[in-house]
DNA sequence: GTAATAAAGTGCCTTTTTTACACTAATAAC
DNA sequence: GTTATTAGTGTAAAAAAGGCACTTTATTAC
């Protein structure tokens, strides 16, 4: 087998990481300060090269361990470019994968090493070829991804509270939200459980914790539930530029 | 440049493609029966593999004039499949596009000579390699992609009548729609210019033809403004498998 | 030419969902 | 014990979605 193929172009494959955190009340994303050429000196998203003998999945998921070390991150293939100009040298078609990390103290400093950075969204700097694209469409697919799948609890420490769950979504989504609005819609989704432990640190009265019910879900998802975890309607949206939205 | 590369595997990259037509009331895809190894003789998705001097996305335009004899094909980059196993012979990574065609007799004519069919969307034959798979996704996608975009006039003819729009949404969904409640939604978009022609082939009273007003939908989304195309709620939905989602 | 047939076209009312909005509760700091 | 700060709670009005039945138009058959 194989020979049928003899005639083709062969390809270099790179796997391109948009991770996100969310520290600070701030979406934000790891970017590396690239300590080798190409580019070296300039912004870039994590990536490196295919092997042989991976799937994109597993490519992926060891560039991520590599970084952050890591190894049962959230992670979704993205979108693939391979526009022949797309980078420097000859063209290497680029998958991208978006990730969703607990941001720790001791993953932290392995970034660090690595010469990566937590970088505001909203303060995200030029990156080389293509790879502020990358980002937007990556922001655009979060938003629209948090509606229709429970993610938002892959940003967060296990246990969180319902102001820093709806403080998350204004991070991603931009806007303000009404608290009694927000925890209504939240919690009659039912797969929040509420602890009888409370959080001190941003306030005098303290918020009692939640957890993400995660068993519930995928039993919900076994039977062909998925739930809307809208928290806003959104008939007519405002975007700034049609294509990050891939649409 | 390209010296950096130089210690890292290179990989075959494939275009496949998922086409949709809408014909007889239902939805359909172009399947081929191959003529070539390897496979021969078994159903597949219209695919080729990449060149070196060509976009994915040029690439997948020439795989779908290949089969259409069309240029100006409507056509979105779908997922990229890569895993090892996937395939026989060396592994392959295929990226994947789909694409909604106006079927015509003309092109027909070409597909049958590349020894493709139209087949019904639920009549789909088991495929080769991971095809039903992409087949799945390709469907949930244009389900979930219609809701937010106008995409379904790309199935239709220039002039078509609300029945017949009508009856695309319900093939798309597989669900019945209320007429007036349909007629109502779909018009209050603002998109759809009524002709003074009428359709009267399909009934004796002869329903009126519209045409989408796409002059008029550019200019809503450059001044960033998007419409839900939403003919039905979609609060809880069912789905048969929640991979086909991807979600 | 008139009756039968068949699909197109139209409006209103009910239910559900979304939104807007303001006070009380708990605790720590002083 | 007063003050300050954030957590937590319910209701009513507005908007959207959903359900439902008759009239219109033109062809065909007699």
């Amino acid at each position: 087998m194989g020979n049928y193929y003899s005639n083709y172009d062969k390809h270099y494959v790179a796997l391109d990481c948009i991770i996100f955190g969310f520290e600070g009340g701030e979406l934000k994303l790891l970017l590396l300060k690239r300590k080798f050429e190409p580019a070296k000196g300039e912004w870039s998203l994590m990536g490196g090269f295919l092997d042989k003998s991976e799937s994109l999945d597993d490519g992926a998921r060891r560039i991520l361990h590599q970084l952050t070390g890591l190894n049962d991150i959230y992670m979704e293939q993205l979108f693939t470019y391979g526009d022949v100009n797309r980078d420097s040298g000859e063209r290497t078609i680029s998958v991208t994968y978006y990730a969703l990390i607990k941001v720790d103290e001791n993953d932290r400093k392995l970034a660090e090493a690595h010469g990566a950075q937590w970088v505001a969204i909203n303060k995200v700097p030029k990156l080389i070829f293509d790879h502020n694209k990358m980002v937007n469409k990556a922001l655009s697919t979060l938003r629209s991804k948090i509606v229709r799948k429970p993610i938002g609890f892959e940003l967060l420490p296990e246990k969180f509270t319902l102001p820093q769950l709806q403080n998350l979504y204004e991070a991603i989504n931009q806007e303000q939200l009404d608290k009694r609005n927000f925890r209504k819609r939240i919690l009659e989704i039912g797969l929040l459980d509420k602890l009888d432990e409370k959080e001190k640190e941003s306030s005098k009265k303290g918020a009692f914790y939640y957890k993400f019910n995660k068993e519930k879900y995928l039993l919900y998802t076994e039977k062909g539930l998925l739930f809307h975890f809208k928290v806003k309607k959104d008939n007519l949206i405002k975007v700034s530029s049609t294509e990050d939205l891939g649409i």
